[in-house]
RNA sequence: GGCCUUAUCGUCUAUCGGUUAGGACAUUGCCUUUUCAAGGCAAGAAGCCGGGUUCGACUCCCGGUAAGGUCACCA
C-alpha cells in the first residue's frame, strides 16, 4: 500500500521536526489532497528512462481534440515524425485533452484518422483503431489525473504551490489597478494575493467551500534574465519567470504549462517542437522542471504556416476562414497526400526538391531531414500554387492502374455518380488514363482527384454533348469547317499507324491551303493560310468537343471507330 | 504598452565577411510539336531604411521601421 503523504518513512518520523512553515504546508498538502494519490517515487519508477541507441530523438505530437486537424499540425507531425524514426528513437501522440470546454465528441478520431492518412501513425499513443500502445501511458492527458495531481500535492508540500480562491472579477479588477499604475500586469509579487496567505484563512476558505484553483509559486525575478537555447532560433535571453500562473484548474485538470512539464519529463520526451507561440513560456517551464529537478527537454519553437490576410497583412492560417487549413480540405479535394506531405517537406528544409530532383524514385522518407535546416523566419505563406506543382509531378509519374485506384477510391467518398460511371468499365477508364502517361514525358495535367472527371468526361460515351462550335474560333468559315470534318471522316481508320494517321490529317490540310508542318509552314508563311496544327485542331474538338486533350491519336483509339464516326458526323 | 522573434526576387528559400547574390514555383519568350500539355533553352525579377565595425557587409554591431508572437482557470 502506498503511503498517504508521499513521504520516505524517515521523514515521517521526524514529521515533529519540522518548521512551523513545513508543516503547514504538509497539512494543506493534505487538505487539498486526501485522495490516495500515486507516490512521486512509485511514478518515476513507473515511468523508467527509457533504453535508446545514442542520438535516438524521442519527439511527440500533442494536440487538442478540437475536431479539427490544422495543417500546421500535420507540419509539426512530419517533421516530429523524421526527426525521431532517423535516429532510431521514438515519436508518439498525446491527446491533450484537459479544457473540456473544447471537447468535441469524435475529435480523437479526426487526429489518428488524418495521422493514418499522411502516413503519420505514432509508435506510441492512440491508434486508428481506437487502442493505445507504447509504454508509457496513459497517452490522453484527461486518463492522467492522478499523476498530475501527486506532482502538484508535492509542491504545495514543499511549498511551492498554493491555492488560490480569487475570482475572476478580482482578477480583473487587480488588472485594472496594474494598468492604472502603469506597472506589469500579472498575479504576481504583492498582487498574488494568496501566495503567502495566513494558513487559518485559507483553511477557512476551504471549509466553506470556497472554489480555487492551485499555482505555482514562483521564485524568479522580471528583473533577471534567462539564456535559453532554441534549437532553430539559437541563444535567447528572456527575462525570468515571476507569475504565479495556474498550475491547477477548478476542474480538477492542469493547465498545459504542468501536463506539459510532467508528461514530457515522464515519457521521456528528448525534443519538444512546438508551434512559436509558446517560446514566451520558457521561462515559465524552465522554473517548472527545475522545481522538480527534472531535466529540460530540447526546444523547437516552429513558425506557424501563414496565409496573406484581407488587410494585406500575414496572418496564421485560420480554422474558421481558410479551408486549407484544415488537412480533410486536401483530402475531400482529391490531392495525393503524398504531395501535401512533400510540400510540407519542402516548407521543412528547402533543400529537399533539389534532393527529390535528384531522387526521383525514393521514397521521401530517406531524405535526411536536419533540424538545423528547418527555417528560424517568421513563417511561410501557404503557396497553393506550388502544392498544385508537386501534385501534378506525383499524379503524372504514377501508373494509370494506380490513378485509376485512386480516382475510385476518391470517387466512392464524394462523387458516387463518378464512381458508377468508373466501375462500369475499369478496363476502359485504365485505357483512358494511359493516354500519354509513363515515361518521361507525362501529362501533367491533373492536380486533384476532383479534376479528373471533368478533365475526362469527354470519354464518358453515354453522355458526350455535342460540341459547341459557336465557341471555337478559326479562320476558317463554318461550311470549311463542316468540309473538312466530313472529308476526314471518309479517309481516318482506326487501323491506321499514327504516322499515317497524320499524313492523311496533313493531306486534308494541304487541300485547304494549309502547310503540312510547322517548319514548312514558318519559312513561306504567306504561301499558307496556316499549318496542320489548325486543321488537327478542327478534328480534335469534333472529336472532344474541347481544344486542350492529351494526343488526339489514341482519344481516338480508346474511343474506337464508331463512336468516333458518330461525332465526325455530329456537325 | 512591456518582453521576445523575424526581415533576400511575386512566393518558398540558399548564402554562415570577398559570389556576375544560387535554386524551386510562378511569369514571359524561344525551340520542339498534329492541338493542349509535357520537355529543352533563355529572360525579367531580391538584400526594409539609417548609422557604425572592416581593406571589404546581404552576412557582424547599434538605432529606426514593419510584420508576427506573448502578456488566460485555451492549448
Amino acid at each position: 500500500m502506498e503511503n498517504n503523504n508521499n513521504l520516505p518513512l524517515n521523514e515521517q518520523e521526524s514529521l515533529k521536526e519540522l518548521t512551523p512553515e513545513q508543516k503547514s504546508n504538509r497539512q494543506l498538502a493534505e487538505r487539498l489532497f486526501p485522495e490516495d494519490l500515486p507516490s512521486i517515487e512509485s511514478l518515476l519508477t513507473r515511468y523508467p528512462d527509457r533504453e535508446l541507441p545514442k542520438g535516438a530523438m524521442v519527439t511527440r505530437i500533442a494536440p487538442s481534440p478540437t475536431g479539427f486537424m490544422h495543417i500546421g499540425g500535420m507540419y509539426m507531425a512530419l517533421i516530429s515524425c523524421r526527426l525521431a524514426h532517423q535516429t532510431n528513437g521514438v515519436y508518439y501522440l498525446r491527446i491533450e485533452d484537459t479544457d473540456q470546454k473544447r471537447e468535441v465528441e469524435g475529435a480523437r478520431k479526426v487526429v489518428t484518422d488524418s495521422l493514418h492518412k499522411f502516413g503519420l501513425d505514432p509508435d506510441e499513443g492512440e491508434g486508428i483503431n481506437g487502442v493505445e500502445k507504447g509504454a508509457y501511458g496513459p497517452y490522453r492527458q484527461s486518463e492522467r489525473k492522478d499523476i498530475y495531481k501527486s506532482f502538484i500535492k508535492h509542491l504545495v508540500e514543499i511549498g511551492r504551490a498554493y491555492p488560490c480562491f480569487c475570482s475572476e472579477e478580482e482578477l480583473e479588477a487587480t488588472h485594472k489597478k496594474q494598468e492604472e499604475l502603469n506597472v506589469k500586469s500579472g498575479y504576481y509579487g504583492v498582487w498574488a494575493k494568496y501566495r503567502n496567505a495566513d494558513p487559518n484563512i485559507v483553511e477557512e476558505m476551504l471549509n466553506q467551500g470556497k472554489p480555487y484553483i492551485i499555482r505555482f509559486k514562483s521564485l524568479g525575478s522580471n528583473e533577471n534574465k534567462i539564456v535559453y537555447n532554441d534549437l532553430l532560433k539559437g541563444q535567447i535571453e528572456l527575462p525570468e519567470n515571476d507569475l504565479d500562473l495556474v498550475i491547477l484548474k477548478s476542474d480538477g485538470l492542469p493547465t498545459y504549462h504542468f501536463a506539459h512539464v510532467i508528461d514530457d519529463h515522464l515519457m521521456g520526451t528528448t525534443h519538444v517542437l512546438r508551434g512559436d507561440e509558446w517560446l514566451s513560456s520558457i521561462p515559465l517551464h524552465r522554473e517548472l522542471f527545475k522545481a522538480f529537478e527534472f531535466k529540460c527537454p530540447e526546444y523547437a519553437h516552429i513558425a506557424p504556416i501563414n496565409k496573406i490576410d484581407e488587410s494585406g497583412g500575414k496572418r496564421k492560417l485560420s480554422k474558421r476562414k481558410d479551408p486549407e487549413a484544415n488537412i480533410s480540405f486536401f483530402g475531400e479535394n482529391g490531392y495525393p497526400e503524398v504531395a501535401v506531405v512533400e510540400y510540407l517537406m519542402n516548407l521543412a528544409n528547402s533543400n529537399f526538391e533539389d534532393w527529390r530532383k535528384a531522387n526521383p524514385d525514393k521514397l521521401y522518407t530517406e531524405f535526411q531531414l536536419a533540424l538545423k535546416k528547418l527555417p528560424d523566419s517568421a513563417g511561410p505563406l501557404f503557396d497553393r500554387v506550388k502544392l498544385n506543382d508537386i501534385a501534378k509531378e506525383k499524379i503524372a509519374g504514377m501508373k494509370a492502374e494506380d490513378l485509376y485506384a485512386k480516382v475510385l477510391d476518391w470517387s466512392s467518398k464524394y462523387d458516387p455518380d463518378f464512381k458508377e460511371i468508373l466501375e462500369k468499365d475499369p478496363e476502359y477508364w485504365i485505357k483512358v488514363f494511359s493516354i500519354d502517361r509513363g515515361g518521361n514525358k507525362s501529362r501533367k495535367d491533373i492536380t486533384m482527384w476532383s479534376e479528373v472527371k471533368e478533365i475526362s468526361a469527354f470519354f464518358n460515351k453515354d453522355r458526350f454533348i455535342e460540341p459547341d462550335w459557336s465557341s471555337f474560333t478559326s479562320k476558317l468559315n463554318t461550311d470549311e469547317i463542316k468540309s473538312i470534318i466530313s472529308q476526314y471522316d471518309l479517309v481516318f481508320s482506326l487501323d491506321d499507324s499514327s504516322d499515317k494517321w497524320m499524313e492523311k490529317i496533313k493531306q486534308i490540310a494541304v487541300n485547304f491551303g494549309f502547310a503540312p508542318d510547322t517548319k514548312t509552314y514558318k519559312k513561306n508563311k504567306e504561301s499558307f493560310r496556316g499549318h496542320v496544327g489548325e486543321v488537327a485542331q478542327i478534328i480534335r474538338f469534333a472529336i472532344t468537343g474541347r481544344t486542350q486533350t492529351p494526343d488526339l491519336y489514341q482519344i481516338m483509339q480508346v474511343l474506337g471507330e464508331e463512336e468516333c464516326r458518330k461525332r465526325l458526323t455530329l456537325i
